[in-house]
RNA sequence: GGCGACGUGGCCGAGCGGUCAGGCGGGGGACUGCAAAUCCCCUUUACGGCGGUUCGAAUCCGCCCGUCGCCUCCA
């Protein structure tokens, strides 16, 4: 089945077909490290970290970069406020990047290269620029000349008259031409900066992302991705850049993710209503912030809201329940088939798989697959269901909801990375800096405990104290379900 | 002002020409000592408004109303 994605180039979906199959060379454009990263971030690292491993699982051979943007005015102004110098400041976040991304469970890209680490190879671009004359310089500044390059526009569908006519200019810059942009900034005191033909400076932003793209995937990539945010004047810019030096293709498809919102509007530093990765994920369980995420499709807005978080953990433990119910469902006395054929579960299954990528190859329709899967839930659930009412299992029914159950569980953990501490194939990597709440420190050997001493209570009818148990330990963190294959125990994975 | 999105049932959110979305919530019932989980039924003749195209439109076209994003750094 061909995967078809839209394009921002040609503002339609296009079946996707990559330069040379079956390799894929994916370029998204990382954070600027000057503090955390928040819940918009969040999205566009998660969106394209589950679109990658799709494209993994189509078997292609996907080289993903993304980048670090490490020299900036608002990391040398944080700087300047700590008393410090930019390096610190780029270090120190993208430590703590990394650290939010395994706690959400963002893979590392394949490369993920740092602007301060690619001097050369930038300085590189802008003097290709001069020399094929879509660059000037001015006092140690250089810039791209916009008129120069005649399909300026044409990834944001701007006209550049109309540009031109609500363009402003700052009064200290030295352009020729008010859309030209900056490559290089000459230096100014007390500012990082390097060595360079025009004197020493520091690199302008839309140009880190051309001379890494040309250094680690080459001159034409298959996506690039990133924010709708960056659409212009960023990703515009790199288009200029790129293809005024090779007159090739820069990227042949463009995926843009919406933003993400707070009350209807975009959550940004500057407004100040954003909500950082890590208050979210030593709130909740990892999985709910992905889940919210892959719940929208990529190219919608995303409202967020605690209150969204609250339904979508309800949402998460319906479909984890259905994973690890399979181990409950065994627990029941095993009955002899009284049946023949093939559980009409298997059907159910197939029909998930196929229509779960079918979605996913449909424009990266994530809703709509996790769709197909909740109809697979519900299926499990109905089997699930009559079992426990007749108090028994067959080992048909047992056979055919255990192969649900992992086929439900491996395709959302490879795919959406969901539940991958759930039957981890090796030891579960521990949450960095999350802070432990009374439910988790409580020893699984003591739980048992006092859930084996509630129902010996329960046998003898003193129901007091077995609620009184019950009670007490969720208050700890520690829910309890009675169910005819006995006492079900999981830690609350919510706040 | 220009460009681009969007407006779906109580809420969230897919679908984009004719048969299903899905999640969350609310009500009733089954099961249970109770709770939880799960199942069944209801909430559901949903698609901003007004016209038009069509045998048929939430889906296509036009106008209007409303919300948001980009046009300056931004995932």
């Amino acid at each position: 089945m061909s995967l078809r994605i839209y394009n921002t180039l040609s503002g339609k979906v296009e079946e996707f077909v990559p330069l040379n199959p079956p390799n894929v060379l994916i370029y998204t454009c990382g954070v600027t490290v000057y503090d955390d990263s928040h819940v918009g971030h969040g999205r566009s690292l998660i969106v394209f970290d589950v679109f990658r491993r799709f494209l993994e699982h189509l078997g292609y051979n996907v080289k993903f970069v993304r980048n670090f943007t490490d020299v900036d005015d608002k990391i040398i102004k944080r700087a300047q406020e700590e008393c410090t110098d930019f390096m610190t400041i780029a270090d120190r976040y993208i430590a703590r990047y990394y650290i939010d991304m395994e706690n959400i469970r963002v893979r590392p890209a394949d490369v993920e290269p740092r602007v301060t680490e690619h001097i050369p190879e930038i300085i590189e671009v802008i003097e290709k620029l001069i020399q094929k004359g879509y660059a000037y310089e001015v006092d140690g500044d250089v810039y791209f000349s916009v008129k120069k390059f005649k399909d300026y526009g044409k990834l944001s569908k701007r006209d550049v008259e109309e540009l031109l006519a609500g363009a402003r200019i700052e009064p200290s810059e030295k352009k020729k031409d008010p859309l030209d942009f900056a490559l290089w900034k000459s230096a100014k005191a007390g500012e990082p900066a390097w060595e360079s033909p025009w004197g020493k400076g520091r690199p302008g932003w839309h140009t880190e992302c051309v001379a890494m793209i040309f250094k680690h995937l080459g001159e034409t990539i298959d996506i690039h991705g990133g924010g709708l945010d960056l659409v212009f004047p960023h990703h515009e810019n790199e288009i200029a850049q790129a293809e005024a030096i090779t007159g090739k293709p820069f990227a042949r498809y463009w995926m843009h993710n919406g933003l993400v919102t707070v009350g209807g509007q975009k959550m940004s530093k500057s407004l100040g209503n954003y909500v950082t990765l890590r208050e979210v994920y030593t709130k909740y369980h990892p999985d709910v912030l992905r889940l919210l995420v892959l719940f929208t499709h990529y190219r919608s807005p995303l409202d967020f809201s605690w209150e969204k978080m609250e339904e979508t953990l309800k949402a998460y433990e319906r479909l984890k329940n259905a994973v690890e119910d399979a181990e409950l469902l065994k627990k029941l006395k095993i009955t002899e088939d009284t049946e023949g054929g093939t559980h009409p579960l298997y059907d159910h299954v197939k029909t998930f798989e196929e229509n779960f990528y079918a979605s996913l190859s449909d424009d990266f329709n994530t809703p709509e697959a996790l769709a197909h899967a909740y109809k697979l839930v519900s299926e499990m659930n109905k089997v699930r269901n009559q079992a426990y009412v007749r108090g028994n299992v067959s080992k048909r029914e047992l056979e055919a909801y255990e192969f649900s159950a992992k086929s439900l569980l491996n395709t959302m953990k490879k795919i959406f990375g969901l539940m991958e501490d759930l039957y981890p194939e090796c030891e579960p990597k521990k949450l960095v800096e999350k802070e432990l709440e009374p439910g988790r420190v409580l020893d699984t050997k003591l739980v048992e405990l006092l859930v084996e001493a509630r129902n010996i209570a329960r046998k003898e009818k003193v129901f007091k104290i077995a609620d009184f148990i019950r009670d007490k330990l969720k208050e700890l963190g520690i829910i309890l379900e009675d169910t005819p294959a006995g006492t079900k125990w999981k830690r609350k994975e919510g706040a």
